[in-house]
DNA sequence: GCCCTGCCTTGATGCAGATCAAATGGGAAC
DNA sequence: GTTCCCATTTGATCTGCATCAAGGCAGGGC
């Protein structure tokens, strides 16, 4: 789907440091190239709706998530924008090998990124094959991720594509919260506007077909965010996925 | 775009053997490492049609595209196709780390492919660092074109979406064949149906807006497949893309 | 020459989602 | 509490593209 399944590895939550080592690293571990990473991190933090950097800037770091979220966006110059990416804690931005950002950025809550000035992570790459390795799966995660997306995009339903994006951030938060009852409850991490923005459609288009699937049945909603899925299988099925709506790995 | 422009390298068309060299390893040779791929390699052929995979099968082998043109689709349960992906000449496909194909793959032309068998060509890569770091830069390209095409597919409209595939064609084919006039002349790759595809519309919709972009002057049609670009300017206008339209490296 | 087949074009109509517009409601500041 | 603000919902209408339905046309087999 859409948005891929975040890796939590199972130490995640032991280690308060920047989560790039679990990602990028510690699959492989080695405690030289962990120092060298450790010494040249530094972090920043922006708030919620604060911009990270714009398309096209000169971008000289890279970075991944601590805590909050963030999303790539592209604009075009009459305003329309899609959403690409969504940054959640873990993920990576950046690229090594460019110097100027191909997307918006923006911290669509407060955001914590642990970042790495550009050139000397690049050394580090090219002197230690366990990280680029390990950046070429996460990188080919997203691009499944894409393509699926694409899919979306190009030839589901409104109804199909709000199903869909509940269906992943429900997936998603149960990896992150394991359930101790069969509900799966969670509060919508974006507005209406930027679901749309994700999805391709309107604003208002987005409010109607929420409504429908809660008068459906499909959902609950306590307020505007908060969500109850009260059938899972029910929304994948509307959803209009494959029978597991998993991600082939 | 949607398209990335492919990696032509200079020797390309001086070296009749395997191009997955010149793409994965050639930029920083080792003849070492050379001759174990050469080792290692055979060929597939396939006729115009002819499907090379589908999705879902076991697929122990890596690829890269000799000659001809092969398309990545993904399909619902209820046949609506989504094409994700065109492997052009120089292209790579399969995916190291996973063992089925997540896309069907289709020839649309007569195709060539130098394949490697899968466990072979990961062991070399986890000791050839230089491979996994080109296969990252290709897979970074392809993620960006991805992402282009998301714009397209989500917010694009018809008219545009014609124009952006066309330009995108019609950059590559510059880039294949050097011009000596000003004009671009170049033959659709892909049927009506297959650009309906790969721009979420349908083959009527395309026929449509082909026909009024060549109503309106900006193309010129020979038969059914031949284009000539009348003013490429313009039609990077009507693709609604930035100025220059191109693709940020 | 003929017909057949596959690809493409063109026309008529319908509908999902966009657009325009107004109302609702909840939270924060006071 | 009241007011303001802004996200969201809901309603009315419009429209771009899909859908349904005929042809047209070029190439290949005979």
């Amino acid at each position: 789907m859409g948005l891929r399944e975040p890796v939590i590895l199972p130490h995640l939550q032991d280690c308060g440091s920047c989560t790039i080592r679990h990602r990028a690293v510690c699959a492989r571990c080695d405690s030289d190239e962990l120092a060298r990473l450790e010494q040249m991190k530094y972090y920043r933090s922006f708030q919620a709706g604060q911009t990270v950097i714009w398309s096209g800037d000169r971008m000289d770091f890279v970075a991944s998530v601590v805590s909050g979220i963030a999303t790539l966006t592209q604009t075009m110059e009459d305003g329309r924008r899609q959403m690409v990416g969504l940054l959640l804690p873990s993920d990576f931005v950046g690229r090594p090998g460019r110097s100027t950002a191909a997307y918006d950025v923006t911290a669509t809550t407060d955001l914590l990124m642990c970042c790495f000035r550009k050139k000397p992570f690049e050394d580090l790459i090219l002197s230690t094959p366990h990280i680029s390795q390990r950046l070429l799966e996460m990188t080919l995660d997203e691009l499944d991720a894409a393509r699926e997306w694409m899919l979306l995009l190009g030839r589901k339903t409104a109804r199909e594509k709000i199903a869909s994006l509940l269906a992943i951030i429900a997936r998603r938060d149960v990896s992150l919260n394991p359930r101790r009852s069969g509900l799966i409850v969670f509060d919508l991490p974006l507005t209406r506007e930027e679901m749309a923005d994700y999805l391709g459609l309107t604003l208002e288009t987005v409010s109607r077909q929420v409504s429908a699937l809660r008068r459906d049945g499909v959902i609950s909603l306590e307020g505007k965010r908060r969500v109850t899925v009260n059938d899972f299988d029910r929304l994948l099925e509307v959803a209009g996925d494959d029978s597991d709506g998993g991600y082939p790995v």
